[in-house]
DNA sequence: TGTCTTTTGTTCACGTCTAGAGCATAATGA
DNA sequence: TCATTATGCTCTAGACGTGAACAAAAGACA
């Protein structure tokens, strides 16, 4: 919220038109014509020609020709420049991990996948040293790299995923990446960001966005943007007693919300061992089974399904949200036990919430969402005065031929 | 979040660093000299000499000799102008109301002050007729008019009080006055927005601000702006089941967090009757009977105590924030069973919140605050490049001498 | 008392920015 | 082939903030 939003000078406001441009262009995937955007940011046609000149000297846009003609002139569509900035993305999930690359407008090339053992040391060496290949290799293009991870985030991107047993991780020292050019985020935050963007919650004023997988996160979307708390650990909604019960949860406190809804209340209400970040293929399974019509199973379903219910009405009476998006087995209880979930929610909600009730819907990206948000936080970072002004090829100013 | 923050063309930056020079002066209560604000915002000297000289032109500043004098030539402190803007504030409360007139630098004088029976009609035709008046009265000096109700607000200003039985009341139709001239607000997201701008929350990132009288209400205040709903209805954080009961409540939904801890819930406790939006003194004699050591009074107090603490962990758990401010008989149980709550926030938080828990206090302006934020709501939206565009003075442009 | 020092307000030449008009360009359609 | 249409490019005009030079006003000091 600084460093942007204020021109308060004139070379300021030249900044400020270019840093809009770029938005414009990165937030539509590069598939606006540059005649639409002129009219889109309110721009003279003489000043979007200035604006988009400087752009392409300094390697940062590249137009190509449009691929349909209307009537006039043929018009460009601004994209990513070849030469120009590449954000490395990566999303740390307890089993596995991928890195990939984004560019301007946001293209991903997947670079690498793999599995491993839950331990610090296991999951962030080999994810370090692919990332600092890849750094080096883009050179001065790799503006900067996201990561998304399972669990709270402290600042300087010190992570807890507690049934893992990660306590303050130091991510970027174990990435053996500097903590500036690395952004750590929490994977709920991150996949509500992308939803935010490029998904359902797009141009969504207030939006809740809910991820279920063994824990429960979620996050509140205020202007596109998701709430981070003031240590940048919002996003755990999934520990307020919002059930009723009295439980003790891995987190510190009791009968949270995130314990009787993710893949480990499943497990444990079929009586399966549960915990540890083991278990996504059995709790798959018990979805399956539900479906196929085992009784013990749907009454497993059901059951989390009415306290995802329960609990989304809590939160919807709280933040009067206008779109509620479920996404990793949120979206599976969603599709499979739609109407309990429904009529769970309608049941929590207060009397004036259900007049205007919100869109209960699966998220648009799924499994995507995180690594999306990690490449958006990247870019958002990137795409702001201060951001560009560190881009190396502006460092030849007055270089007008 | 539009019509300011970004400026693209010379004449909009222009309007930018007039709305930037007022707000300094606004939210600094009229105290800063212009040399301060020089520095401040930022300025050149040469910029802040022609930004204050058209804004004391166009009659919305006046500059008056600073009290005290260091080395230097004096300067000058911009303050309200004689004839400058005015904004009329209201707080409606179940009980009485109270109108006041407010200037530029949150000067308050109070106009009126009277009772109601806690019906629509005598609640706001009175109101209605005063701030007409008063409307009439200041001409076009009156640039809008804030009013504060004790419940929530749909779109277009329509207000529902479960306990007063109001069910989608026009305030706006009711007061008399054209929709877009009044902004009506919650009382809890207003107490929270001064808080924000005047009180304990003032340059605080993320906090929470809760407010308990009869019902309980919350909002989260995120980068001094208080979390409005989609539908202008968010401040309900006491319409969540966070104490396991299963009562229900006036509002619909059933367990309600505010059931447990407002005055009602002291009433309840001590086989009073209760509802109704009446009690508020029998409520403060339960707490003047626990001081002195009365034993039910005592258990009654802290068992709301104890419940307010709870909810207040579920909240810190969820948004993370840095401070929460209590208002209304939060404060009261804040100073009168203060170990008790703080105890049980702490056995609801998650272990990592625990490391950095939140300052719990009780808020700067008690009562005032309301009134306050229905003022400040008005001046948020009158100190926009919009809302100075409108002001009649501005009308003479080119009159250079 | 008179002068120096310090700080602030005012004025003006200068550079930068965007707007808008006029012209050039490139495709469509008859 | 030629008129039409939409777009890109270039140049001038107008507006804004900057910064330096100058003026003003009060305290500090001898």
């Amino acid at each position: 919220m600084s460093g942007n939003g204020g021109a308060t000078t004139s070379g300021q406001l030249r900044a400020h038109n270019r840093v809009r441009l770029l938005r414009a262009v990165h937030d539509c995937g590069a598939t606006l014509t540059r005649s639409r955007l002129t009219r889109d940011l309110e721009l003279a046609r003489g000043t979007a020609s200035v604006l988009v000149g400087g752009l392409a000297e300094d390697e940062l846009l590249h137009e190509e020709p449009a691929p349909e003609h209307a009537r006039g002139r043929p018009t460009m569509v601004p994209g990513p420049h070849p030469r120009g900035p590449v954000v490395l993305a990566a999303d740390l999930r307890e089993d596995a991990w991928e890195l990939a690359a984004c560019e301007l407008g946001g293209r991903v090339s997947v670079l690498a996948v793999r599995g491993h053992d839950g331990t610090p040391e296991d999951a962030l060496g080999p994810l370090g040293a692919a990332m600092r290949e890849h750094r080096a290799r883009y050179g001065a293009r790799a503006v900067g790299a996201g990561v998304s991870v399972a669990g709270p985030v402290a600042a300087g991107g010190r992570v807890d995923v507690s049934h893992l047993g990660w306590r303050s991780v130091d991510v970027p020292a174990l990435l053996g990446l500097p903590p500036g050019w690395v952004r750590v985020g929490n994977d709920t935050a991150l996949a509500g960001l992308a939803e935010a963007r490029r998904g359902l919650l797009r141009g969504v004023e207030v939006g809740l966005h809910i991820h279920v997988d063994f824990d429960l996160g979620g996050v509140l979307i205020v202007g596109g943007r998701p709430l981070e708390g003031a240590g940048g650990m919002g996003a755990e909604f999934g520990h307020m007693p919002l059930t009723g019960g009295a439980m003790p949860c891995p987190c510190g406190a009791t009968g949270c919300w995130a314990l009787e809804v993710g893949a480990n209340a499943l497990l444990r209400h079929m009586g399966l061992p549960h915990g540890g970040g083991r278990g996504r293929e059995q709790a798959e399974l018990i979805l399956a089974r539900a479906e196929a019509g085992e009784a013990e199973a749907a009454r497993a379903l059901a059951a989390a399904a009415r306290t995802l219910g329960r609990g989304v009405a809590a939160l919807v009476n709280a933040h009067d949200p206008e779109v509620v998006a479920l996404s990793g087995l949120g979206a599976d209880l969603h599709d499979r036990a739609g109407a309990v979930l429904a009529e769970a929610c309608r049941n929590g909600l207060m009397t004036i919430r259900r007049e205007r009730p919100p869109l209960i819907t699966p998220s648009a990206l799924g499994r995507r969402g995180s690594l999306l948000g990690a490449m958006e936080s990247v870019f958002d970072a990137f795409l702001t005065t201060d951001g560009l002004a560190a881009w190396p090829a502006r460092d030849t100013p007055g270089s007008r031929v």
